[in-house]
DNA sequence: CATGAATGAGTTTTCATTCAT
DNA sequence: TATGAATGAAAACTCATTCAT
């Protein structure tokens, strides 16, 4: 058979990418087979491959769409202007808001990093690292201008980024607590782990 | 054939819950292979069927011992004595030591629960939400002799633990910092984020 | 999208004619995808089915506009009223000068004549005898002449063609002897191979 | 399943070898597959992985083994005293009796030769090439020693293996021809081509 | 206990072919 | 006529697992 009345390659496309973020998440990458993510959208395990060479350019595409609308997400939010201790809490909102909205793409571009071969690992790898520099900046400008009292930048960054990613693998939004208290709750232990001097 | 000379059936089986820790942890589970173990081992496949009853066990297997071992271990390192502050600087020590030596199995307890089926899921599950219970406790303690400042028991303690556990995937021995002043880094980190009194 | 500016169907069969021969003389029939031949000519392999009801259509029709135009090519340089020892030496230089200059589809007729089904192959083949009756009827009139001194027709016949279309696998016009110089000597082997009476 | 009682490894390797040579020669190495190699011998494809690693190894194994073999017994055949009338005539006579009773070997070690991958290609072409330099030197020494008067060593030696070989495209044992009266036809017309001196 | 051979279902990917546009 | 998206079957190869030896 054909093209059926009505299909259209974007379309597909997007089903797919969507099928496939959805049981990578789920299984992870290993685990989730073509005829998977097929029969989950309905084509033929074939039919994949119009749309993408090879499965390990379907978790690339994910994950690369993943960083860069990260990244550009933050570049709109972000304030240049704002004060460190200003800065630091709009960073915690954006991430914990933009983090749990896509919490299956957060979590397989940490899980599934490694299922990344070769130049595809190293460029996400690359705008990871590009993303954590974000939070550092502030936490270092805050260092300096004496707005925080930081242990050690890198270590707390990465204290910051753990913290905040690891909410992703257990809040539910009906749960006790909605997303507007996580985030407060959120920004005020992130302002105690740099030493912020007046807190609430 | 049969048993190669000076084989044995403990250190056999010893060798292959290595080799598959030490697969599992760098490719996941799903992507390994009980060929892959077998060659790592130096034995053949079906050898692992004496040994394992099936891959799924294997894993089972690897992720039960290290959830009891990690209780166990932190049964004796426990001082119940202790007062709050102390309490949790003991646990954060502890947790520290332990991860970084056992830096794959935690690797796996968290990445691979998912691959676990049915009841194995839920016995592990539950032998982590026991070993989370310690920290817990002991924040709830401290909250309520006044010795932390908690802004939510809950939260936090998640908030430490993931904190925690992110540097696992980070911290290397031969890096800045010595094994040594990470932990005692982290005790201050954890000390702020719980509110704790007078900080050094 | 519709037809391309300046393509032209018989322009597009013809191209594809061309890639299909080149290709299936370099990896044979089997090895060689519809898309390799749309990808070798810049169109869609959906494109081919427009000039080619089948994949083996293709083939089919590259053999049989070959032997057509062998037997047709050789119907106009045969000259009848040749003396058999003339009239041999025509027909090698005839069989050298245009298997040399059709290379592929030489080699594939010999080649993928079994990858020919049911009718195909019988018409091909039934060809192929019919050119192999020009050198055998020259032999018999030169053996019933004495011109030559012939071991076994059937046998000679066989030999000189298998002699001559060897000579396309290994002849480079860039090699040490000339196309002429190919011809002449086919022509003293051939001779000597049928006992002609005053060679050279 | 298991392994079947009876079943042995070096015999399935022996079923598949004849298995692949028969179905290669009969349809060509790209249109046979794994499963109709499977399907003739009464294993499953997956157990022919444990013989052979890859189809393409499978392939270089026939070609390979037969190019020894027919190395081999060319050694044991020839005889280096023999005066070069005599020794041309043993090789046409050992040719063609090992070159009829293995026609499938030689039929894919023609036609297959360009299957082959990379080294494998070439380790078979050098092998071929070795095996043609046999006949060759017989044909210089004669040149030289005036027992053939030979048109051109090289061209002729290519025509004399071609004229072989394409013997075994039609020759049927069962048809108006026996072996023997095959072999002295051939041991005439080789005599011819190089120009020997009196023949019969 | 270990090996090596086997099974049967699975994997990713490719194929010839079709058809709405 | 050509494109690009689709189908359904098949390709080569791998997998967890079993079992005679």
């Amino acid at each position: 058979m054909a093209r059926r009345a009505g299909s259209n390659g974007a379309e597909t496309a997007e089903k797919l990418r969507n099928a496939a973020l959805e049981l990578f998440a789920r299984s992870g990458y290993a685990a989730v087979s073509m005829r998977a993510i097929a029969a989950e959208t309905g084509v033929q395990a074939g039919a994949i491959y119009n749309h993408f060479p090879t499965k390990q350019d379907l978790l690339n595409d994910l994950l690369q769409v993943h960083m860069e609308t990260l990244l550009s997400s933050w570049e709109e939010a972000e304030k240049p202007d704002l004060a460190p201790p200003a800065a630091l809490e709009n960073f915690v909102r954006f991430h914990i808001r933009y983090h749990l909205t896509r919490s299956r793409e957060v979590f397989i571009s940490y899980m599934e990093l490694r299922s990344l071969e070769g130049e595809n690992f190293s460029a996400i790898e690359a705008l990871r690292r590009k993303y954590e520099s974000f939070p550092r900046a502030i936490l270092e400008k805050g260092a300096s201008d004496g707005s925080f009292d930081i242990i050690d930048p890198q270590v707390t960054t990465m204290a910051i980024i753990a913290m905040l990613n690891g909410m992703t693998t257990w809040f539910r939004g009906n749960g006790r607590l909605s997303l507007d208290e996580i985030e407060a709750l959120y920004v005020r232990l992130v302002a105690r782990l740099v030493g912020q001097k007046k807190e609430d």
